[in-house]
DNA sequence: TTTGGTGCAAAATTTTTGCAGGCTA
DNA sequence: TAGCCTGCAAAAATTTTGCACCAAA
């Protein structure tokens, strides 16, 4: 992520730059793929700025998700994670990537396949639905969590 | 919904059949596909049982999720919400159905297309992540929102 | 200097839990 | 009757808000 483009779109908004919003941003960039919480976020910031406030950890989050930022993704445990967007033309049709949640494990597979397009085109045709983004959450087990489910067979 | 199935599955766990509990299972029969919140459930069983309490609502969405016969489902809107879930075999291979979410006017079109199979098979052969679920969410218009939408160009 | 941002603490909101009494089996 | 279940209220947990002070433009 470019910094200096950030500033330009808070510039843009009519927003401050302040070291908080910086700090965030540089914090989101540095873990892609890993699903913060607020608490997550605010641990790892107060590692570089003790003084920082939860509450600016949510001020700040929603500031990068109206940007577009950041997504705002949800795997049903009580909290709101948040992850780096990919920027416009990073990807096809600007739909975001998705998630493969092993049940065993919890651990979370991204993959960026984008294979709805049947499914849009025919939602288009019967319900006159137009699609424009699309989530997917894909529940299963992964190859260790299978590999170790098979010793256990072998064994007992 | 077979009532007297459902005491069978509830005497089959060692849970005790109450009048909350068919309540509860009536009510989300009575209501398919309306993504019901613990509030909104609490409001509708306090109509037939005003004695009623919301931590009973929530501790008997557990039991019904235990049960499979409620999935929960999220729309990221801070409450967790509840829907009946399909018999196993009502449906191709157990998935659920997925939702369709109109950005402009908020309702949600339920669809059971089933089109992941290509890319359940592509993360098997590539990550070695086996499927048994999945959840789809598309974000985009309805058609009488676009509508009105059009109508709004024609006009100004 | 003006406007908006931050940190802290309190509040708000959804969900969970403890307990005394009541109902199911 | 024994044990689970319920209702109420309090507690927990995440997120939001009010306010005085501070920082950015």
């Amino acid at each position: 992520m470019n910094e200096d483009l950030f500033k330009q779109m808070l510039k843009e908004k009519g927003l401050k730059v302040t070291r908080q919003r910086l700090l965030v941003l540089e914090l989101m960039a540095a873990h892609p793929g890993e699903h913060l919480t607020a608490e997550d976020i605010y641990a790892l910031a107060k590692e570089q700025y003790p003084d920082i406030g939860l509450a600016t950890i949510y001020r700040t989050v929603q500031v990068l998700l109206d940007l577009k930022l950041l997504d705002r993704i949800s795997f049903d445990d009580g909290f709101a994670r948040f992850e780096l967007a990919k920027l416009p033309g990073e990807e096809s049709k600007g739909h975001h990537h998705h998630h493969a949640i092993c049940l065993d494990c919890g651990r979370v597979f991204p993959f960026e396949e984008d294979l709805l397009d049947t499914l849009e085109q025919s939602l288009m045709e019967r319900l006159g639905f137009a699609v424009t983004d699309h989530e997917v959450k894909l529940f299963g087990y992964c190859r260790s969590c299978r590999e170790n489910r098979e010793d256990g067979h072998r064994n007992g």
